[in-house]
DNA sequence: ACAATTGGTGAAAGCGCTTTCAAGGCGCCT
DNA sequence: AGGCGCCTTGAAAGCGCTTTCACCAATTGT
């Protein structure tokens, strides 16, 4: 042969795979490595004959390339920065899965970040993503104004969720959200509560603030009076729902159902009524928003408002990917699902006591 | 001047920020290339006049070091792999966020890889992880041998977590199990219980085979037979913990306390009582181990063995980030600790009905 | 005072891949 | 038949950064 080798130093403490570049491939199969390029990528018609010498040459050489050289190279990363509010929450964990789910087939690596419902630190992450070079870029419920993620979209492909956007380069996945939490109100007319108690989200929220206007339509419709005294704002934690539900009780507002505006609150809603000694669904009915995995698992399993979390991953992963390959994304999320379970039921004749 | 600049494409479709590269900052402080990246990485004593004129033209320029590059040339990503089976479990949630704040101050970025258990799952993840050229990687809970984790530390810096292992650039961080499970029965049998179910975890896990092996040690500290009957397998979800008593139940088995290997069996098991009418702790009381944040918030709240699952996360990303430094972790995670909550109590005289 | 060290600094060679660019090879037209 | 254009393919120029390597100047030793 001619390789010089005349004393390159271990390129890793690895010993044994030396790692195996695209040149040593091409070397093998007897082309040059721009053909050896031009056939993993399929970005040129090749002849069949080193086609198949290049394949023979990939697989027996272990040849796996390099995704940093590519970026750099060749502009592209098949990496996808995420941005959520908190990785560690439930509703969350099944989004990210469903972006796992959707990326891995394609080649992609998710790169998550969480920006802990401060919009300064959403920025940064977008910051640091496009520093990293992802390919594109989606943010999951944000908290930066319309026209900073536009801005973005200018650069980079950006999936949006939880508010309706529109601009070259984004692409948004709304849930309807009004009427996921008119339909949970409605579940609870419909079973003959009028004094119905709301632990609203925070109304900067856009989701948070259409749960609550559908909450106030389903009531309108129904001719219920709305009743401000029995909306308690919350911030979507277990503990604003116990303390929403504790303060409901304090001030001796009378309500035979609570409908929280999302599953957490009304984990700790479930958690004010148990401590003060009102049982669910016997005293008050509960419903809550999202179907968590554990919600199923509460005692009594709780009746909610189904948001497909994991299906909204892996919409927002495709869309992020057909923005990369030009095309338009035409995702639409599911619509919302009342799930009826143990936790609501008719309202006893006499009102309970609290 | 002399640059050439013939008709350079627009690198981006970005029209306004041009990518400041290195040459850029060099350029504009009189100095070469090579100073400017000694200088941004420390890697040798430069004269004060050059380091303040970099800084200078640094921040005017608002240069952003591209890590793609870095990674090129330099062969650190900046970046760490991490291997969970979950993304969307609870538990995992915590231990991310753990890694996300030790990684973050550093200016690592974690890349997160679902294994879904299954070792072939997690060999492929490595795979992808060390392709993309992490600097070092955590594997939470493994499921692949000791000796494939030990073959992959001698390329890259490993830490595991929930066993026990030794090799060189490798490093466990482990819980002791055997003791959560010892204090979770102790205290049952304090308590009064002698007949306690165990809801056990798969017995190929050792963190679940440890915990099996506190119940039985409590047990026989207590003077209790051990009662192979009330052992039933789960696999660590809801369901199973359903399953397990509902099975426990149709055997007619009596018992007057459940130990669960982890709060989502328990919370299955909650719901299993649930639906049998039996209720806890007035029937049966109910022990987890983990402490999810969502267990504090179950009807009654969850008494259960504290498992630091963020605590977790920092110590192995510190771990890893001391590995690549080149010193020798010394982290070690807290004890488990003994969460008293409202759903065990003391057996009631009379021998529940079931 | 002159050689032998140091120490700061720039030039240049890559890291592994993509992508013009231009060169051949071929079929087809007039 | 000669010329034109199309298609396949290799050479080479980077992508933005790190890192030898060598150089020159300032020290130090004897």
């Amino acid at each position: 042969m001619k390789k010089p080798t005349p004393s390159r130093p271990e390129p890793l403490a690895d010993p044994e795979r030396i790692t195996v570049t695209l040149d040593m491939v091409a070397r093998r199969a007897g082309v040059s490595p721009s053909t050896v390029s031009r056939i993993l990528n399929g970005t040129a018609v090749v002849s069949e004959a080193k086609r198949a010498a290049v394949l023979e040459a990939t697989t027996t050489l272990g040849f796996v390339p390099n995704p940093l050289a590519r970026g750099l190279a060749g502009g592209k990363t098949f990496s996808i920065g995420v941005v959520t509010q908190a990785i560690d929450s439930p509703f969350y964990g099944a989004a990210l899965r469903g972006i796992e789910d959707a990326l891995d087939p394609a080649g992609y690596s998710p790169m998550f970040m969480s920006a802990h419902w401060d919009p300064e630190a959403e920025a940064r992450c977008l910051d640091v993503l496009r520093s990293r070079r992802v390919d594109g870029i989606v943010v999951l419920l944000p908290r930066l104004s319309d026209s900073v993620l536009q801005e973005c979209a200018k650069s980079l492909p950006v999936v949006v969720s939880g508010r309706s956007l529109q601009a070259p380069g984004l692409f948004a996945l709304n849930f309807d959200n009004y009427t996921g939490g008119f339909m949970a109100t409605r579940h609870l007319l419909d079973l003959g509560h009028t004094r119905i108690a709301f632990i609203a989200g925070d109304q900067e929220h856009p989701d948070a603030a259409e749960r609550m206007r559908g909450y106030c339509a389903a009531l309108e419709g129904a001719g219920v009076p709305f009743d401000p005294a029995l909306v308690v704002p919350g911030r979507y934690y277990e503990i604003s729902g116990q303390q929403a539900v504790d303060r409901l009780l304090d001030e001796g507002q009378a309500f035979t159902a609570i409908f929280a505006a999302n599953d957490q609150m009304a984990a700790g809603a479930a958690l004010s009524l148990f401590r003060h000694g009102l049982k669910v669904p016997d005293d008050v009915s509960l419903v809550g928003f999202d179907d968590l995995p554990t919600s199923m698992y509460a005692t009594p399993p709780l009746s909610t408002i189904q948001q497909p979390a994991y299906e909204l991953g892996r919409m927002a992963a495709a869309s992020v990917l057909q923005l990369i390959a030009g095309t338009v994304p035409d995702a639409v999320l599911p619509a919302p699902q009342l799930l009826i379970r143990e936790s609501s039921q008719a309202p006893r004749v006499n009102t309970p006591k609290n």
